[in-house]
DNA sequence: CGATTACTTGAACCGCTTCAAGTATCGTGG
DNA sequence: CCACGATACTTGAAGCGGTTCAAGTAATCG
Protein backbone atom coordinates (compact mmCIF):
# COMPACT_ATOMS: atom_id res chain seq x y z
CA UNK A 1 0.00 0.00 0.00
CA UNK A 2 1.49 3.15 -1.48
CA UNK A 3 -1.22 5.59 -0.40
CA UNK A 4 1.13 8.51 0.73
CA UNK A 5 -1.41 9.47 4.10
CA UNK A 6 -0.89 6.20 5.23
CA UNK A 7 3.26 6.17 4.85
CA UNK A 8 2.76 9.48 6.88
CA UNK A 9 1.05 8.46 9.22
CA UNK A 10 3.03 5.10 10.13
CA UNK A 11 5.70 7.07 10.40
CA UNK A 12 4.29 8.36 13.76
CA UNK A 13 2.22 5.54 14.98
CA UNK A 14 1.44 1.86 14.22
CA UNK A 15 -1.39 1.26 11.35
CA UNK A 16 -3.18 -1.82 11.65
CA UNK A 17 -3.93 -3.11 8.19
CA UNK A 18 -7.73 -3.14 9.32
CA UNK A 19 -7.32 0.38 10.40
CA UNK A 20 -5.78 0.97 7.30
CA UNK A 21 -8.45 -0.28 5.14
CA UNK A 22 -10.56 1.73 7.05
CA UNK A 23 -9.16 4.29 5.79
CA UNK A 24 -8.48 4.53 2.61
CA UNK A 25 -12.23 3.15 1.55
CA UNK A 26 -13.38 6.48 3.75
CA UNK A 27 -12.25 8.50 0.70
CA UNK A 28 -14.93 8.13 -1.77
CA UNK A 29 -13.60 10.35 -5.19
CA UNK A 30 -10.58 11.41 -6.94
CA UNK A 31 -10.17 15.48 -8.12
CA UNK A 32 -7.93 16.69 -10.68
CA UNK A 33 -7.02 20.58 -10.56
CA UNK A 34 -4.94 22.47 -12.81
CA UNK A 35 -2.18 24.75 -11.63
CA UNK A 36 -3.54 28.06 -10.29
CA UNK A 37 -6.91 26.48 -9.19
CA UNK A 38 -8.71 27.17 -6.55
CA UNK A 39 -9.19 23.75 -4.66
CA UNK A 40 -10.96 25.41 -1.83
CA UNK A 41 -11.94 29.32 -1.63
CA UNK A 42 -11.76 31.69 1.08
CA UNK A 43 -14.99 31.77 3.24
CA UNK A 44 -16.80 29.02 1.97
CA UNK A 45 -18.27 25.52 3.91
CA UNK A 46 -17.31 23.11 2.61
CA UNK A 47 -18.92 19.42 2.80
CA UNK A 48 -15.76 17.48 2.93
CA UNK A 49 -12.25 17.01 3.25
CA UNK A 50 -9.27 16.22 0.63
CA UNK A 51 -6.25 14.48 0.91
CA UNK A 52 -3.62 15.77 -1.27
CA UNK A 53 -2.84 12.59 -3.81
CA UNK A 54 -0.17 14.24 -5.96
CA UNK A 55 1.49 17.80 -6.09
CA UNK A 56 1.64 20.89 -4.36
CA UNK A 57 -1.23 23.32 -3.09
CA UNK A 58 -1.31 26.08 -0.96
CA UNK A 59 -3.23 27.63 1.83
CA UNK A 60 -3.34 31.70 1.50
CA UNK A 61 -4.63 34.75 1.83
CA UNK A 62 -5.02 38.00 -0.26
CA UNK A 63 -5.28 41.13 1.75
CA UNK A 64 -6.43 44.63 0.50
CA UNK A 65 -3.92 45.74 -1.45
CA UNK A 66 -3.99 42.43 -3.90
CA UNK A 67 -0.77 40.84 -2.35
CA UNK A 68 -1.08 37.20 -0.99
CA UNK A 69 0.41 35.03 2.04
CA UNK A 70 1.04 31.84 1.42
CA UNK A 71 0.50 30.01 4.71
CA UNK A 72 0.90 26.75 4.43
CA UNK A 73 2.99 24.57 1.33
CA UNK A 74 1.35 21.22 1.54
CA UNK A 75 2.77 18.13 -0.25
CA UNK A 76 1.64 14.93 -1.07
CA UNK A 77 -0.10 12.82 1.78
CA UNK A 78 -1.02 16.09 3.71
CA UNK A 79 -4.87 16.08 4.24
CA UNK A 80 -4.79 19.36 3.44
CA UNK A 81 -8.03 20.46 4.75
CA UNK A 82 -8.79 18.15 7.22
CA UNK A 83 -9.07 21.22 9.04
CA UNK A 84 -12.12 21.82 8.02
CA UNK A 85 -14.14 19.19 9.40
CA UNK A 86 -14.38 21.13 12.43
CA UNK A 87 -13.64 24.40 11.62
CA UNK A 88 -16.63 24.33 9.38
CA UNK A 89 -16.20 27.97 7.85
CA UNK A 90 -12.64 28.51 5.77
CA UNK A 91 -10.83 31.67 7.09
CA UNK A 92 -8.20 30.67 4.01
CA UNK A 93 -8.57 29.65 0.64
CA UNK A 94 -6.18 27.07 -0.98
CA UNK A 95 -4.64 26.59 -4.44
CA UNK A 96 -3.20 24.03 -6.51
CA UNK A 97 0.20 25.73 -7.02
CA UNK A 98 0.99 22.79 -9.56
CA UNK A 99 -1.40 20.47 -11.16
CA UNK A 100 -3.01 18.28 -8.24
CA UNK A 101 -4.53 15.10 -7.66
CA UNK A 102 -6.75 14.86 -4.43
CA UNK A 103 -9.01 12.62 -2.50
CA UNK A 104 -11.90 13.65 -0.89
CA UNK A 105 -13.75 12.16 2.19
CA UNK A 106 -17.16 13.69 3.08
CA UNK A 107 -17.52 14.85 7.12
CA UNK A 108 -19.84 13.04 8.04
CA UNK A 109 -17.74 10.11 7.39
CA UNK A 110 -14.96 11.96 9.41
CA UNK A 111 -17.46 12.16 12.03
CA UNK A 112 -18.28 8.18 12.11
CA UNK A 113 -14.59 7.45 11.84
CA UNK A 114 -14.21 9.93 15.01
CA UNK A 115 -17.50 8.08 16.74
CA UNK A 116 -15.90 3.97 16.00
CA UNK A 117 -12.22 4.47 15.83
CA UNK A 118 -10.69 6.53 18.49
CA UNK A 119 -6.66 5.44 17.70
CA UNK A 120 -7.49 6.38 13.85
CA UNK A 121 -9.64 9.96 15.34
CA UNK A 122 -6.17 10.36 17.24
CA UNK A 123 -3.68 10.12 14.23
CA UNK A 124 -6.08 12.74 12.33
CA UNK A 125 -5.73 14.73 15.27
CA UNK A 126 -2.05 14.02 15.25
CA UNK A 127 -1.69 15.19 11.63
CA UNK A 128 -3.61 18.30 12.14
CA UNK A 129 -1.21 19.05 15.37
CA UNK A 130 1.78 18.26 12.63
CA UNK A 131 0.57 21.12 10.70
CA UNK A 132 0.23 23.56 14.03
CA UNK A 133 3.73 22.79 14.50
CA UNK A 134 4.74 23.57 11.32
CA UNK A 135 3.08 26.96 11.33
CA UNK A 136 5.10 27.62 14.60
CA UNK A 137 8.26 27.09 13.19
CA UNK A 138 7.55 29.41 10.35
CA UNK A 139 6.29 32.33 12.48
CA UNK A 140 9.97 31.88 14.69
CA UNK A 141 11.29 31.99 10.97
CA UNK A 142 9.03 34.96 9.69
CA UNK A 143 10.15 36.66 13.13
CA UNK A 144 13.85 36.07 14.11
CA UNK A 145 15.71 35.16 10.97
CA UNK A 146 17.24 36.11 8.15
CA UNK A 147 16.34 35.38 4.35
CA UNK A 148 19.13 33.63 3.68
CA UNK A 149 18.44 31.29 7.04
CA UNK A 150 14.75 31.18 6.34
CA UNK A 151 15.47 29.97 2.86
CA UNK A 152 17.72 27.19 4.00
CA UNK A 153 14.87 26.12 6.64
CA UNK A 154 12.46 25.34 3.80
CA UNK A 155 14.46 23.53 1.92
CA UNK A 156 15.31 21.58 4.79
CA UNK A 157 11.59 21.14 5.97
CA UNK A 158 10.61 20.47 2.36
CA UNK A 159 13.35 17.16 2.02
CA UNK A 160 12.47 15.99 4.97
CA UNK A 161 9.01 15.91 4.30
CA UNK A 162 9.28 14.66 0.71
CA UNK A 163 11.37 12.20 1.43
CA UNK A 164 9.01 10.91 4.49
CA UNK A 165 6.48 9.89 1.06
CA UNK A 166 8.89 9.33 -1.31
CA UNK A 167 9.31 12.17 -3.58
CA UNK A 168 13.14 12.56 -2.99
CA UNK A 169 15.96 11.20 -5.33
CA UNK A 170 19.40 11.09 -3.46
CA UNK A 171 20.03 14.65 -2.23
CA UNK A 172 17.29 16.34 -4.78
CA UNK A 173 13.51 16.57 -4.87
CA UNK A 174 11.53 18.34 -7.93
CA UNK A 175 10.03 21.56 -6.47
CA UNK A 176 8.28 23.40 -9.10
CA UNK A 177 6.97 26.49 -7.90
CA UNK A 178 8.17 29.96 -9.59
CA UNK A 179 9.58 32.50 -7.67
CA UNK A 180 6.81 34.54 -7.37
CA UNK A 181 4.98 31.67 -5.72
CA UNK A 182 7.95 31.26 -3.20
CA UNK A 183 7.96 35.11 -2.41
CA UNK A 184 4.07 34.27 -1.38
CA UNK A 185 5.43 31.80 0.74
CA UNK A 186 8.15 34.14 2.52
CA UNK A 187 6.47 37.55 2.13
CA UNK A 188 9.29 38.90 0.84
CA UNK A 189 9.79 40.29 -2.48
CA UNK A 190 10.10 38.52 -6.03
CA UNK A 191 13.70 40.45 -6.24
CA UNK A 192 15.22 39.38 -2.94
CA UNK A 193 14.01 35.78 -3.07
CA UNK A 194 16.11 35.93 -6.17
CA UNK A 195 18.76 37.21 -4.47
CA UNK A 196 18.51 34.94 -1.45
CA UNK A 197 18.57 32.09 -3.91
CA UNK A 198 21.80 32.96 -5.54
CA UNK A 199 23.68 33.96 -1.87
CA UNK A 200 22.41 30.24 -0.75
CA UNK A 201 23.90 28.76 -4.43
CA UNK A 202 27.68 31.12 -4.53
CA UNK A 203 28.28 29.26 -0.94
CA UNK A 204 27.68 26.00 -2.39
CA UNK A 205 24.73 24.99 -0.19
CA UNK A 206 22.37 23.81 -2.85
CA UNK A 207 22.10 23.90 -6.92
CA UNK A 208 18.16 24.95 -7.95
CA UNK A 209 17.89 24.35 -11.48
CA UNK A 210 14.74 24.73 -13.11
CA UNK A 211 12.26 22.46 -10.82
CA UNK A 212 15.07 20.93 -9.02
CA UNK A 213 16.49 21.58 -5.94
CA UNK A 214 19.98 19.59 -4.85
CA UNK A 215 21.41 19.90 -1.38
CA UNK A 216 24.91 19.88 -1.85
CA UNK A 217 25.97 20.10 1.38
CA UNK A 218 23.38 19.46 4.15
CA UNK A 219 25.65 20.20 6.95
CA UNK A 220 26.23 23.76 6.07
CA UNK A 221 22.38 24.30 5.19
CA UNK A 222 21.23 22.84 8.45
CA UNK A 223 23.55 25.21 10.28
CA UNK A 224 22.29 28.38 8.09
CA UNK A 225 19.24 27.43 8.82
CA UNK A 226 19.73 26.13 12.78
CA UNK A 227 17.70 22.93 11.77
CA UNK A 228 16.27 20.71 14.53
CA UNK A 229 13.40 18.38 12.96
CA UNK A 230 11.52 17.83 16.29
CA UNK A 231 8.74 19.91 15.30
CA UNK A 232 8.10 17.55 12.40
CA UNK A 233 7.47 14.83 15.13
CA UNK A 234 9.23 11.84 13.29
CA UNK A 235 9.55 9.56 15.51
CA UNK A 236 6.99 5.83 15.70
CA UNK A 237 5.33 5.52 19.31
CA UNK A 238 2.14 4.64 20.55
CA UNK A 239 -0.69 7.48 20.55
CA UNK B 1 -20.10 27.43 36.21
CA UNK B 2 -17.65 30.10 35.42
CA UNK B 3 -14.70 27.58 34.10
CA UNK B 4 -12.80 29.37 31.22
CA UNK B 5 -11.98 26.14 28.91
CA UNK B 6 -15.96 25.44 29.24
CA UNK B 7 -16.60 29.29 28.49
CA UNK B 8 -14.62 28.62 25.17
CA UNK B 9 -15.96 25.54 24.15
CA UNK B 10 -19.61 26.61 24.69
CA UNK B 11 -19.18 29.30 22.25
CA UNK B 12 -18.56 26.56 19.49
CA UNK B 13 -21.44 23.80 20.32
CA UNK B 14 -23.38 22.78 23.13
CA UNK B 15 -21.81 21.12 25.83
CA UNK B 16 -24.17 18.89 27.96
CA UNK B 17 -24.26 19.27 31.67
CA UNK B 18 -22.99 15.99 31.70
CA UNK B 19 -20.03 16.42 29.23
CA UNK B 20 -19.02 19.13 31.39
CA UNK B 21 -18.73 17.46 34.46
CA UNK B 22 -16.76 14.64 32.60
CA UNK B 23 -14.57 17.52 31.69
CA UNK B 24 -13.99 19.37 34.78
CA UNK B 25 -13.32 16.24 36.48
CA UNK B 26 -10.44 15.21 34.08
CA UNK B 27 -8.07 17.81 35.74
CA UNK B 28 -6.44 16.75 38.64
CA UNK B 29 -4.50 19.17 40.34
CA UNK B 30 -4.14 22.96 40.14
CA UNK B 31 -0.27 24.96 39.74
CA UNK B 32 0.94 28.07 40.26
CA UNK B 33 3.81 29.66 38.05
CA UNK B 34 5.76 33.02 38.86
CA UNK B 35 6.17 35.42 35.84
CA UNK B 36 9.17 34.39 33.68
CA UNK B 37 8.92 31.19 34.63
CA UNK B 38 9.02 27.93 32.45
CA UNK B 39 6.02 25.76 32.05
CA UNK B 40 6.98 23.42 29.91
CA UNK B 41 11.02 22.98 28.89
CA UNK B 42 11.63 22.83 25.20
CA UNK B 43 12.45 19.14 24.23
CA UNK B 44 10.75 18.13 27.29
CA UNK B 45 8.26 15.15 27.31
CA UNK B 46 5.32 15.91 29.50
CA UNK B 47 2.68 13.09 30.47
CA UNK B 48 -0.22 15.79 31.57
CA UNK B 49 -1.19 19.01 29.33
CA UNK B 50 -1.97 22.25 31.41
CA UNK B 51 -5.08 24.51 30.87
CA UNK B 52 -4.44 28.09 31.82
CA UNK B 53 -6.81 29.65 34.34
CA UNK B 54 -5.75 32.85 34.97
CA UNK B 55 -3.19 34.91 33.40
CA UNK B 56 -0.68 35.08 29.98
CA UNK B 57 1.50 32.77 28.76
CA UNK B 58 3.52 32.57 26.04
CA UNK B 59 4.75 29.57 23.84
CA UNK B 60 8.09 30.35 22.65
CA UNK B 61 11.69 29.36 20.89
CA UNK B 62 15.29 30.21 21.76
CA UNK B 63 17.31 31.31 18.36
CA UNK B 64 21.40 30.50 18.70
CA UNK B 65 21.85 34.14 18.96
CA UNK B 66 19.58 34.31 22.39
CA UNK B 67 17.05 35.83 20.22
CA UNK B 68 13.27 34.60 21.53
CA UNK B 69 10.48 34.40 19.33
CA UNK B 70 6.98 34.08 20.68
CA UNK B 71 4.93 31.92 18.76
CA UNK B 72 1.41 32.31 20.59
CA UNK B 73 0.13 34.29 23.14
CA UNK B 74 -2.42 32.39 25.40
CA UNK B 75 -5.12 34.03 27.67
CA UNK B 76 -7.14 32.33 30.26
CA UNK B 77 -9.33 28.69 29.11
CA UNK B 78 -6.58 28.30 26.40
CA UNK B 79 -5.90 24.70 26.66
CA UNK B 80 -2.31 25.90 26.19
CA UNK B 81 -0.23 22.27 25.36
CA UNK B 82 -3.16 19.71 24.56
CA UNK B 83 -0.83 19.26 21.47
CA UNK B 84 2.04 17.78 24.23
CA UNK B 85 -0.85 14.58 24.38
CA UNK B 86 -0.10 13.56 20.91
CA UNK B 87 2.68 15.16 19.70
CA UNK B 88 4.98 14.09 23.03
CA UNK B 89 7.93 16.10 22.55
CA UNK B 90 7.89 19.63 22.91
CA UNK B 91 9.65 21.59 20.06
CA UNK B 92 9.10 24.78 21.45
CA UNK B 93 9.04 25.99 25.61
CA UNK B 94 5.83 27.73 27.44
CA UNK B 95 6.66 30.55 29.71
CA UNK B 96 4.61 32.24 31.90
CA UNK B 97 4.33 36.10 30.73
CA UNK B 98 2.28 37.06 33.84
CA UNK B 99 1.94 35.38 37.05
CA UNK B 100 -0.35 31.90 35.74
CA UNK B 101 -2.97 29.48 37.93
CA UNK B 102 -2.84 26.37 35.72
CA UNK B 103 -5.12 22.99 36.02
CA UNK B 104 -3.61 19.62 34.66
CA UNK B 105 -4.86 16.99 33.28
CA UNK B 106 -2.63 13.90 32.87
CA UNK B 107 -2.54 12.42 29.27
CA UNK B 108 -3.64 9.13 30.34
CA UNK B 109 -7.07 10.30 31.52
CA UNK B 110 -7.31 12.00 27.75
CA UNK B 111 -6.78 8.92 26.45
CA UNK B 112 -9.35 7.75 28.25
CA UNK B 113 -11.54 10.68 26.65
CA UNK B 114 -10.95 9.79 23.31
CA UNK B 115 -11.89 6.44 23.66
CA UNK B 116 -15.04 7.08 25.03
CA UNK B 117 -16.14 10.90 24.58
CA UNK B 118 -16.39 10.99 20.86
CA UNK B 119 -17.81 14.62 20.77
CA UNK B 120 -15.74 15.87 23.72
CA UNK B 121 -12.76 14.60 21.65
CA UNK B 122 -13.72 16.65 18.83
CA UNK B 123 -14.08 19.56 20.94
CA UNK B 124 -10.79 19.26 22.11
CA UNK B 125 -9.74 18.51 18.70
CA UNK B 126 -11.48 21.95 17.59
CA UNK B 127 -9.51 23.60 20.75
CA UNK B 128 -6.11 23.02 18.85
CA UNK B 129 -7.57 23.90 15.18
CA UNK B 130 -8.54 26.55 16.28
CA UNK B 131 -4.44 27.02 17.76
CA UNK B 132 -3.49 26.44 14.47
CA UNK B 133 -5.95 29.16 12.75
CA UNK B 134 -4.30 31.88 14.55
CA UNK B 135 -0.93 31.29 13.32
CA UNK B 136 -1.69 31.21 10.49
CA UNK B 137 -3.61 34.14 10.48
CA UNK B 138 -0.17 35.38 12.35
CA UNK B 139 1.92 34.56 9.58
CA UNK B 140 0.00 36.47 6.99
CA UNK B 141 0.06 39.52 9.17
CA UNK B 142 3.97 38.58 9.77
CA UNK B 143 4.50 38.58 5.86
CA UNK B 144 2.40 41.14 4.06
CA UNK B 145 1.09 43.33 7.05
CA UNK B 146 3.38 46.62 8.64
CA UNK B 147 4.03 47.32 12.10
CA UNK B 148 0.99 49.61 12.53
CA UNK B 149 -1.53 47.12 11.15
CA UNK B 150 -0.13 44.15 12.87
CA UNK B 151 0.21 45.67 16.20
CA UNK B 152 -3.97 47.06 15.40
CA UNK B 153 -4.63 43.11 14.12
CA UNK B 154 -3.04 42.40 17.14
CA UNK B 155 -4.91 44.09 19.75
CA UNK B 156 -8.42 43.91 18.13
CA UNK B 157 -7.65 39.57 18.77
CA UNK B 158 -6.84 40.11 21.76
CA UNK B 159 -9.87 42.24 22.52
CA UNK B 160 -12.35 39.49 21.08
CA UNK B 161 -10.74 36.26 22.92
CA UNK B 162 -10.49 38.13 25.96
CA UNK B 163 -14.44 38.99 25.79
CA UNK B 164 -15.23 35.20 25.07
CA UNK B 165 -13.68 34.53 28.64
CA UNK B 166 -15.04 37.90 30.43
CA UNK B 167 -11.62 39.90 30.91
CA UNK B 168 -12.84 42.90 29.16
CA UNK B 169 -14.60 45.97 30.41
CA UNK B 170 -16.23 47.86 28.43
CA UNK B 171 -13.88 48.65 25.66
CA UNK B 172 -11.09 47.80 28.32
CA UNK B 173 -8.93 44.89 29.08
CA UNK B 174 -5.72 44.33 31.19
CA UNK B 175 -2.43 43.59 28.85
CA UNK B 176 0.20 42.96 31.27
CA UNK B 177 2.92 42.76 28.67
CA UNK B 178 6.46 44.25 28.41
CA UNK B 179 6.88 45.99 25.44
CA UNK B 180 10.06 43.72 25.38
CA UNK B 181 7.62 41.08 25.20
CA UNK B 182 5.75 42.35 22.66
CA UNK B 183 8.50 43.10 20.75
CA UNK B 184 9.36 39.12 20.98
CA UNK B 185 5.75 38.33 19.77
CA UNK B 186 5.95 40.76 16.73
CA UNK B 187 9.94 39.75 15.56
CA UNK B 188 10.43 43.46 16.25
CA UNK B 189 12.72 45.70 18.07
CA UNK B 190 11.09 46.84 20.99
CA UNK B 191 12.24 50.64 20.17
CA UNK B 192 9.90 50.09 17.00
CA UNK B 193 7.23 48.37 19.26
CA UNK B 194 7.53 51.95 20.87
CA UNK B 195 7.21 53.89 17.83
CA UNK B 196 4.10 51.77 16.73
CA UNK B 197 2.50 52.35 19.36
CA UNK B 198 2.43 55.71 19.68
CA UNK B 199 1.32 56.16 16.47
CA UNK B 200 -1.64 54.59 17.02
CA UNK B 201 -2.22 56.46 20.03
CA UNK B 202 -1.77 59.41 18.30
CA UNK B 203 -3.99 58.23 15.44
CA UNK B 204 -6.74 57.83 18.58
CA UNK B 205 -7.58 54.03 17.77
CA UNK B 206 -6.32 53.04 21.22
CA UNK B 207 -5.29 54.08 25.04
CA UNK B 208 -2.21 52.10 26.15
CA UNK B 209 -1.64 52.99 29.66
CA UNK B 210 0.23 50.77 32.26
CA UNK B 211 -1.87 48.09 31.77
CA UNK B 212 -4.92 48.91 30.35
CA UNK B 213 -5.17 49.12 26.90
CA UNK B 214 -8.79 50.76 25.62
CA UNK B 215 -10.04 50.62 22.25
CA UNK B 216 -11.40 54.37 21.58
CA UNK B 217 -12.04 53.34 17.51
CA UNK B 218 -12.74 50.09 16.98
CA UNK B 219 -14.07 50.66 13.74
CA UNK B 220 -10.77 52.85 12.87
CA UNK B 221 -8.71 50.06 14.39
CA UNK B 222 -10.61 47.08 13.01
CA UNK B 223 -9.82 49.03 9.62
CA UNK B 224 -6.33 49.37 9.87
CA UNK B 225 -6.13 45.62 11.23
CA UNK B 226 -8.22 44.56 8.32
CA UNK B 227 -9.68 42.36 10.56
CA UNK B 228 -11.70 39.92 10.26
CA UNK B 229 -13.34 37.14 13.29
CA UNK B 230 -13.43 34.04 10.84
CA UNK B 231 -10.35 32.42 12.07
CA UNK B 232 -11.53 32.92 15.73
CA UNK B 233 -14.56 30.55 14.60
CA UNK B 234 -16.96 31.83 16.99
CA UNK B 235 -20.20 30.45 15.62
CA UNK B 236 -22.21 27.75 17.93
CA UNK B 237 -22.82 24.73 15.61
CA UNK B 238 -22.55 20.68 15.84
CA UNK B 239 -19.11 19.77 15.43
C1' DC C 1 16.42 57.57 48.62
C1' DG C 2 18.91 54.93 45.57
C1' DA C 3 18.61 51.07 42.44
C1' DT C 4 16.17 48.81 39.07
C1' DT C 5 13.05 48.25 35.39
C1' DA C 6 10.08 50.14 31.85
C1' DC C 7 9.28 53.53 28.59
C1' DT C 8 10.71 57.18 25.30
C1' DT C 9 13.51 59.75 21.93
C1' DG C 10 17.27 60.72 18.46
C1' DA C 11 20.27 59.43 14.79
C1' DA C 12 23.04 56.35 11.89
C1' DC C 13 22.69 52.22 9.47
C1' DC C 14 21.07 48.15 6.87
C1' DG C 15 18.05 44.49 4.94
C1' DC C 16 14.62 44.35 2.01
C1' DT C 17 11.38 46.67 -1.37
C1' DT C 18 10.38 49.05 -5.41
C1' DC C 19 11.03 50.48 -9.91
C1' DA C 20 13.08 49.65 -14.13
C1' DA C 21 15.28 47.16 -17.52
C1' DG C 22 17.50 43.27 -19.61
C1' DT C 23 18.22 38.12 -20.54
C1' DA C 24 16.94 33.26 -20.90
C1' DT C 25 13.52 29.81 -21.89
C1' DC C 26 9.71 27.77 -23.88
C1' DG C 27 5.54 27.01 -26.47
C1' DT C 28 3.01 28.24 -30.66
C1' DG C 29 1.63 29.51 -35.20
C1' DG C 30 3.03 30.92 -39.84
C1' DC D 1 12.22 25.89 -38.53
C1' DC D 2 12.23 30.35 -37.32
C1' DA D 3 9.74 34.54 -35.48
C1' DC D 4 7.10 36.01 -31.83
C1' DG D 5 4.95 36.49 -27.49
C1' DA D 6 4.68 35.16 -22.95
C1' DT D 7 6.60 33.87 -18.76
C1' DA D 8 10.35 33.22 -15.61
C1' DC D 9 14.65 34.66 -14.08
C1' DT D 10 18.33 38.12 -13.29
C1' DT D 11 20.60 42.57 -12.36
C1' DG D 12 21.14 47.55 -10.98
C1' DA D 13 20.03 51.47 -8.21
C1' DA D 14 17.19 54.45 -5.23
C1' DG D 15 14.30 54.53 -1.26
C1' DC D 16 12.12 53.13 3.05
C1' DG D 17 10.69 50.48 7.14
C1' DG D 18 12.68 48.73 10.80
C1' DT D 19 17.19 47.88 13.62
C1' DT D 20 20.81 49.23 16.44
C1' DC D 21 23.25 52.04 19.47
C1' DA D 22 23.06 55.48 22.80
C1' DA D 23 21.03 58.31 26.07
C1' DG D 24 17.51 60.28 28.86
C1' DT D 25 13.01 60.20 31.58
C1' DA D 26 9.37 58.12 34.43
C1' DA D 27 7.64 54.77 37.61
C1' DT D 28 8.25 51.27 41.13
C1' DC D 29 10.06 49.16 45.17
C1' DG D 30 12.97 47.63 48.96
Amino acid sequence: MNDPLLLQLRIRDKISDEEAEILVKSFTAQRYYAADQDIVAQDSRPTSSQLLMEGFAGRYKILADGSRQISAVHVPGDFMDLHGFLLKEMAHGVVALTPCRLALVEHSTLKRLSETQPHLTRMLWLDTLIDGSIHREWIVAMGRRDAVSRMAHFVCELYVRLKLVNRVEETSFRLPLTQSEIADIFGMSLVHVNRTIQSLRREGAIRWEGDMVTIDNWAQLARLAEFDDTYLCLNSEPR
